[in-house]
RNA sequence: GCGGCUAUAGUUCAGCGGCAGAACGCCGGUCUGUGGCACCGGAUGUCGUGGGUUCGAACCCCACUAGCCGCCCCA
């Protein structure tokens, strides 16, 4: 136990049984899923910093204070170096005959050129001089004279002369100088590094991933899933860790594909009724609101800010502090005393454009037509910029504390543009999975220890192989089966095997010799022998 | 990032300045091919880490680390 090394703050080893739990959460989900059409995504746990900076907004918390980022290493780039090169080299060794065609797949020369003199110079580029850099370039020389025929081939290796060791000052890493027989060349042969970041969230990346690969121009209606970790540099608490993982669903397309249709909010919204459901969680309540589009919010904010200034000096301290970096989280406090004042201001409700009004009207019709009970709260905001019109919380009633949100989401009609990409209209949740856990734990949900279906017992290790054969026959026909050791007493396989099996088959020399095997069940405490040819059968009846 | 509480056996915890403890679990025996029950016996361990006070520290003090709870914020 004692050691110094361990878990790093914030995250966890998950570990059986409680391992279970997190399989049937996450099967649960991936059935509900492939019957609604979804399909696994899975992006990079790391992306460059850019997406979440763009798409879930400089200005929040997650993004300024909580991401996991860090620069990348500078990158060489050979062909920077060979380009700079030649274009000396060009001035130098005029007469040279530059043939760019490689020699062969394994030898790492770059160039051929052929000299005035007949013979031929290799050239490789490499960003440091190294031993292996020097064999692969002998090497690629041994190979250019066995198959070209030539004897004069010499080998020249390129490399910028003051890289190769660390602690290079950052100021002059863009202007190295290359010593080639004598003579300096200057130029950039380092890409600068690239500042990365492990992802916050998901929904950005599978917007990328979305771009990237074109998938608006199939015309259809992406629905995607998601389940992986994600990570925030956040004080943890019970339910909230440094790495957590999330289940998650986006369905996202281009306008024709239907992507922006209220159809698609409800239908997201009544498949998380289902998956609920299915997990055996009952006790949720889905809050539901509209921000109004990209345009409508903008003009609510203004308004709230004015409607704020006068009255700021009574509310809380919090309150005053958000009146001016967060107006929309003062319609989250939870101060008694606040609440008064809070009730006067402005309503998103009465800023919403016929459009999103219409939109979230159809949202709820549906809901309505799903039987999805559903709470309307006008001051539930969500922290991300990216969110546009529908957006919605299921709420917890047990096992959370204060963390009772369980899942999150909303619509994102402009995310693709803000990343760069198309009009791409989408709307998409994610879930808590450590809560989820949580949630399913304080229910008493425990996915029942299932025991397995035989414990095979040798009796001396000389039925050991005689016992794994059988374990292996046995588990090929799909049963669940753990082999004990011959070394074990017969009393010690029993205990064993009554904690971990509902049968235990005995393998004696009797056993072995005769192929008559000796079970007992031990709910029952009833005892046969069976031959080998009908065990399998028999340890399938339960 | 801020505040409060906590850290002792595999687990849940007691001990709060003078021999390191209980329960459950684990191992062995009663019982050499028969589990659950019973009885008997055994091992549990840098008392979170590092420093300080003291004749003496699991206990008091300081720092650090981690966990829980709340704030901030968020799924």
């Amino acid at each position: 136990m004692a050691t110094n090394l361990k878990a790093v703050r914030g995250t966890r080893d998950l570990l059986p049984p409680e391992t279970d739990l997190w399989q049937k959460a996450e099967a649960t989900a991936r059935s509900v899923f492939a019957r609604y059409g979804f399909g696994e995504v899975r992006t990079p746990i790391m992306e460059d910093t850019q997406l979440f900076a763009r798409g879930v907004g400089e200005e929040t918390d997650i993004v300024s204070k909580e991401m996991y980022t860090w620069s990348d290493r500078d990158r060489f780039e050979k062909f920077a170096l060979s380009k700079v090169w030649l274009a000396d080299a060009r001035s130098r060794y005029a007469e040279w005959t530059k043939n760019t065609q490689l020699i062969d797949e394994k030898s790492k020369a770059d160039m051929v050129f052929r000299r005035p003199d007949g013979g031929v110079t290799l050239v490789s580029f490499v960003d440091k001089a190294s031993n292996m850099a020097w064999r692969s370039l002998v090497s690629a020389i041994q190979a250019y004279r066995d198959t070209s025929g030539t004897t004069d081939v010499l080998g020249l290796l390129v490399y910028p002369e003051e890289i190769g060791s660390e602690g290079i000052p950052a100021d002059i890493r863009n202007d190295h100088t290359v010593t080639i027989d004598g003579w300096p060349v200057r130029g950039n042969f380092f890409s600068t590094s690239q500042s990365l970041t492990l992802r916050p969230e998901n929904t950005a990346g599978v917007v990328r991933a979305y771009i990237e690969h074109k998938l608006g121009e199939t015309g259809q209606l992406q629905k995607l899933f998601y389940i992986g970790p994600q990570f925030r540099r956040e004080r943890p608490q019970k339910g909230r860790y440094r790495q957590f993982y999330q289940i998650g669903a986006e369905v996202i397309g281009a306008p024709s594909s239907g992507s922006e249709s209220p159809l698609r909010d409800a239908e997201v919204l009544e498949m998380l009724a289902t998956l609920l459901n299915e997990l055996g969680i009952t006790d949720w309540t889905l809050q539901l609101n509209s921000v109004g589009s990209s345009s409508d919010r903008p003009r609510y904010v203004e308004a709230l800010k004015a409607a704020l200034q006068p009255v700021k000096a009574q509310l809380c301290a919090d309150c005053q502090r958000r009146a001016e970096t967060n107006p929309l989280r003062v319609l989250d406090c939870k101060v008694p005393e606040d609440q008064p004042i809070i009730a006067t201001l402005p309503q998103i409700a009465d800023y919403l454009d016929a459009e999103s009004k219409a939109h979230f009207a159809a949202v709820l019709a549906a809901l309505d037509a799903c039987g999805v009970e559903y709470t309307l709260n006008p001051r539930l905001v969500r922290g991300l910029d990216y969110y546009t019109r529908t957006t919605f919380e299921f709420l917890m009633e047990t096992g959370l504390g204060t963390q009772n949100a369980l899942l999150g989401g909303g619509r994102y009609d402009g995310l693709s543009e803000m990343l760069g990409g198309p009009k791409a209209p989408g709307i998409g949740f994610a879930m808590g999975e450590d809560r989820l856990v949580l949630t399913l734990q304080a229910l008493n949900a425990e996915a029942a220890a299932q025991k397995l279906d035989a414990y095979i017992a040798p009796m001396g290790e000389a039925q050991n192989p005689y016992a794994l054969a059988l374990a292996k026959e046995l588990r090929t026909a799909g049963l669940r089966v753990d082999v004990g050791d011959g070394s074990f007493r017969l009393k010690k396989s029993f205990e064993t095997a009554d904690k971990v099996a509902r049968r235990i088959v005995i393998v004696g020399e009797d056993e072995a010799s005769t192929g008559v095997l000796t079970v007992k069940t031990f709910t029952s405490g009833e005892q046969t022998k069976v031959a080998r040819a009908e065990l399998i059968s028999t340890l399938k009846t339960l």
